[in-house]
RNA sequence: UCCCCGAUAGCUCAAUGGUAGAGCGGCUGGCUGUUAACCAGUAGGUUGCAGGUUCGAGUCCUGCUCGGGGAGCCA
């Protein structure tokens, strides 16, 4: 019996004679010998077949098989330095599954992002697309081992809401539920104030949805948010934990995902550089920083997209900035002790340019403040009365932070895009496939 | 919503206002070590849509559609 072996298990049967169930990549013929290059989901292998190594009619058939064809083949496998991957597969049969059409639309050559992801479907075979939802596998599966790890509950939140939590236009409107607009969820977070009371330590991890007009390259529709929330704890500790989360779930891609980040051709040393401790600058530091590189900037405004880059580029690190005026900030944030004008949030913007990853802080623990939070922005006390029982029955002070997964794949990757980042974006301009 | 850029063969792109082109992919053939192989042949077009200027428009003008990049907003 010829056991059939999937390409990452190569190593272990050099010398023997195995059967690959897969697909037909790419095809070099040098006349009376032909490299037929399959792929399986786990890797790619070059086939070499000789003409005298099978009968006519078998060569016959794989020099004329269409790319993308699904085949079973027979071969040794032989260790081979010339080899990209270090394999090769001596082929003793090929049978074609099932022959494709032979117009398979994506060649091994350029094509632009358009015609891309309009064939997203077939694109997720291929090399840079391939790898990067490799390294998101890998990723997801840090991210939850780390929570698991120290102590972290996973409790998820709703997909639907009833309302706003910050304001309306950037949500989509569900109409289905009886009396009462619902909408897709923009954040977890809130639920998960009320998971830390009831399980001291909590994360949820799932898609949400914005409907902003954005088209940018770390913008999408439809984007997957990892939250982890903690009863008793502070600015600090929130900080703590974003730092030594980021820290190890780096650290875990880079130990999983070496051939992926070759293939990227990510330059690993700079993520090898991220290492606690990282900067932190107060609101204050950074707006200095950005008069000293001579950058217009009034204190009082969020920093944008250009002003966010200017500060990651003096660091080769993530940089947290915290302690934000508490205007530009959300209702539920809590004020400085030290100065009212300030709210405990903090942000963690990542290396080269990629942005703000995560977005935290300390929450408000006081009733009074919040009920106050909630008149002055404009809210229906009515559907927050449930938020407010979180500080109506044991109150403590709390946080946590959001972190952005295809952002961080982004930059984990050294991706231009988030689009390539998910599976199949949803973008402002995009739904098909 | 605003600003900038673009749309020509299946794909990536060329074409001074004057005959619509190349490379890749497809098909046919050649080659026993190719690495995005190479070589020869061949098929393949309503130049995004609608108007306008002109003897003549892929090219200039106007409007529209679609896409890309960015701003704002955000992760």
């Amino acid at each position: 019996m010829i056991p059939v072996v999937s390409l990452d298990q190569f190593d272990r049967y050099v010398d023997q004679e195995i059967q690959l169930q897969g697909w037909l990549y790419n095809r070099r013929s040098k006349g009376k010998i032909l490299f037929l290059i399959l792929r399986d989901g786990t890797g790619i292998v070059q086939g070499v077949m000789g003409k005298k190594d099978v009968p006519d009619e078998v060569f016959e058939q794989a020099a004329h098989t269409p790319y993308e064809s699904s085949v079973i083949v027979r071969g040794i496998v032989k260790k081979d330095k010339r080899a990209p991957g270090g394999f090769e597969l001596w082929l003793k049969d090929f049978q074609v599954q099932r022959p494709a059409q032979p117009d398979y639309p994506i060649s091994l050559k350029e094509h632009g992002p358009d015609f891309l992801l309009s064939h997203r479907h077939l694109w997720i075979r291929h090399g840079k697309a391939h790898a990067t939802l490799k390294v998101r596998d890998k990723l997801i599966q840090a991210i939850r081992r780390y929570f698991a790890q120290q102590g972290f509950v996973n409790v998820d939140a709703p997909i639907f809401t009833p309302s706003a939590c910050e304001g309306t236009t950037t949500l989509f409107e569900v109409d289905y539920f009886d009396d009462q607009k619902a909408y897709l969820t923009q954040s977890g977070q809130l639920y998960m104030e009320a998971a830390a009371m009831a399980f001291g330590k909590v994360y949820c991890f799932g898609p949400t949805f914005r409907a902003e007009k954005s088209k940018t390259r770390r913008h999408l529709s439809e984007f997957w948010m990892v939250e982890p929330e903690m009863a008793y704890a502070t600015l600090d500790d929130v900080m703590d934990l974003a730092e030594d989360f980021v820290y190890q779930i780096v650290q875990e891609v880079l130990e999983t995902c070496p051939r992926e980040l070759e293939l990227l051709e990510r330059d690993v040393e700079k993520l090898k550089k991220v290492r606690p401790p990282f900067p932190r600058l107060r609101y204050d530091e950074a707006v200095e920083l950005l008069h000293k590189k001579g950058m217009e900037f009034s204190w009082g405004d969020d920093f944008g997209a250009p002003h966010e880059t200017a500060i990651s580029q003096e660091f080769d690190k993530p940089v947290l900035i915290h302690r934000y005026p508490a205007a530009i900030k959300a209702f539920y944030m809590k004020p400085d002790p030290q100065d009212p004008r300030l709210a405990l949030g903090v942000d963690m913007l990542a290396p080269e340019g990629y942005g703000e990853i995560i977005g935290g802080g300390e929450r408000a623990d006081s009733l009074e403040f919040l009920e106050q939070q909630i008149q002055k922005h404009g809210l229906r006390k009515e559907d927050f009365e449930w938020y407010l029982d979180l500080r109506r029955y044991g109150s403590v002070p709390h946080g946590g932070f959001g972190l952005g997964l295809e952002r961080t794949l982004a930059w984990i990757c050294g991706n231009h895009h988030v689009r390539e980042c998910i599976p199949f974006p949803r973008m402002m301009t995009r739904i098909y496939p």
